[in-house]
DNA sequence: AGAAGTACTGTATAAAAAAACAGCACTGAA
DNA sequence: TTCAGTGCTGTTTTTTTATACAGTACTTCT
């Protein structure tokens, strides 16, 4: 999903409202009482906008037929649940990130501390992100892409697994090549061919979250 | 609610299946295609018994505004003792942090995240301590210290109110002054004489919270 | 300088949907 | 035997709703 507006995130806001207290979703005249329209075609072209970013669904010419895309659907339904999520510490080369051995410990997370509810917690190792404030021994709130490489979109941060090591990069496309960038200058960033090198993109950050204990 | 019908329970279940599926109530016309109907109206008579016996609620001339009557409420709420703390926005020269019309919203947190469980989250403004990987918009977990300046110690991150001026910076000692030093080289230390100046220890910080809506 | 995106007002129209009215057939209770 | 309820067909009407078209204004990137 890419980055909304403010008033786009505050008509996103109103639909999960209007879901969670109504049953269904809002109409488009709905929308624009709520947010002080005049015109239905304001929430109309809002409605697009939030489409073409991914945040919402629609079925042409179903009344009502707008469905939020991110877990803010979950948000919206079972308020009560907490999420509960694993924190994976050292990624052994070759195994799956969420492997047993790899959990370290469990933690409750309210999902709407992020934008998209998070799947787990990755301990960060290195200095690579520093410049985009992620250091050593953070945990970066990790949601898993099902989708893989073609949902993934220029500057996101991302948990790319190449060959057999696992690692926390800004992505970019460049052409048929994928660009890995760190955030400092003291490391390169790394080139990849998808269809010469092994490349997976485990996962979206979606949040750091940093505990004194690894050095504030 | 009382007993229903074979059919009533039929319609009932496939109204359920809709929302589950699409994220919306269906039409009178979507009851009619799945269950095979020729006319409306019996689709129209079905919601009215329905309604009428309590299984679902319906808005006058709203279209899709089925909604089901169930006692999911009753849904076991394995709610573990969470910490709900709030977020501190811009606070207002001379008012104090925790005043009311700072506060933006409300957050679980996992009091095992950090090593204190923190009392409140204040939204970092600026970047002065960049180095430190505290960025602009960030959420800063704050333990409140009641003993004010002599508990606090040497190279922790503290938030401190100079006069008019909420900020956050790391603390030192020097001789019976005080320095609150950024982590970032456009931003010189505040050098603060105790006896002189208003000086209060807020806050420490008990760890960071980044979300990318505020630019990950 | 132009294009693309955001953020709207204002008008119009066709399709979707709710809901009423008129029937028919069957059942079980008063 | 009449009434209430179930379970439909078939038709019509009025709202509701989605959505296109025509503008205006402001911003950001190229």
């Amino acid at each position: 999903m890419q980055v909304l507006t403010e008033r786009q995130n505050e008509i996103l806001r109103f639909i999960a409202k209007h879901i969670e207290d109504t049953g269904f979703p809002p109409t488009r005249l709905d929308i624009c009482s709520a947010l002080g329209f005049k015109s239905p075609n304001a929430a109309e072209t809002h409605l697009k906008a939030l489409a073409k970013k991914g945040a919402i669904s629609m079925v042409p010419g179903a009344s009502r037929s707008i469905r939020l895309i991110t877990n803010l659907v979950t948000t919206a339904q079972n308020l009560v649940e907490q999420l509960s999520i694993p924190l994976v510490g050292r990624v052994a080369a070759g195994s799956p990130i969420l492997a047993q051995e790899h959990l370290e410990a469990q933690y409750q997370i309210d999902p709407q501390l992020f934008p998209m509810a998070p799947d787990y917690l990755l301990k960060v190792r290195g200095m690579s992100m520093r410049n985009a404030g992620i250091l050593h021994d953070d945990l970066l709130a990790v949601k898993r892409l099902s989708g893989g490489l073609s949902e993934t979109r220029d500057g996101q941060i991302v948990v790319a697994r190449l060959e057999e090591d696992v690692t926390v990069k800004r992505f970019k496309r460049d052409g048929k090549k994928i660009v890995l960038l760190p955030e400092n200058p003291d490391f390169e960033p790394i080139v990849v061919d998808p269809s010469q090198d092994f490349l997976a993109i485990e996962g979206l950050a979606v949040g750091v979250i940093r505990n004194p204990r690894s050095g504030l």
